[in-house]
DNA sequence: TTATAATATAAGTAAATGTTTATATAATAA
DNA sequence: TTATTATATAAACATTTACTTATATTATAA
């Protein structure tokens, strides 16, 4: 049995994956680190609106960055997992 | 790549689990079909709220019921690709 | 038939989430 | 230093989702 705590976390994975701009910055990021002006340029999204989207993947675990130089280049926390929620959904 | 379609699909199925009620109808549901009133006793939640979820679970693909009698049995469509998912999150 | 039990639906309201616009911050380049 | 580039944050507004309350429907039991 799945306790409390462990389904708001499961609750709120979903949550952040549940938006379309979000799933896409999921899949690309499978490819390889991003910084946001590269994922920004992938869709037809304002600045602002992909640093909220990338804040929360962020808050949710999914995803962290690093800092390169004025650069912030996002990246899958853990590809694996994601890969396996994809793939299990479909 | 994923098309545009299968994102959408995605999104909704996500957007279907990420409510903790719903998750936990799910949860339940793995054990075996349950009809309404036995589903709704195992929460603190109104009848018609549990309607509106079901219906929400339905529509997404996740579930489906039969009509026993006055009572409405829902049962998982593909339990193995829940556990699958569920299995994944964690 | 009428009453009751099980469930759904609709309308209204509340709460959460998403988007835009404007502004701030932090790092580098000039 | 000052300007510029990359990014974040905050506030206002819009949209979506959730929940409540009241009512409808459908099947069975009396």
């Amino acid at each position: 049995m799945t306790s409390k705590t462990d389904r708001k976390k499961a609750v709120q994975l979903f949550k952040a994956l549940s938006h379309s701009t979000r799933l896409l910055i999921v899949q690309k990021l499978l490819e390889g680190e991003k910084c946001v002006n590269d994922i920004r340029d992938l869709f037809d999204v304002s600045q602002p609106n992909i640093s909220q989207h990338l804040n929360i993947l962020k808050f949710s675990g999914i995803v962290d960055f690093l800092q390169e130089g004025n650069l912030r280049c996002y990246f899958l926390k853990n590809p694996e997992r994601i890969k396996k929620i994809i793939q299990a959904i479909k």
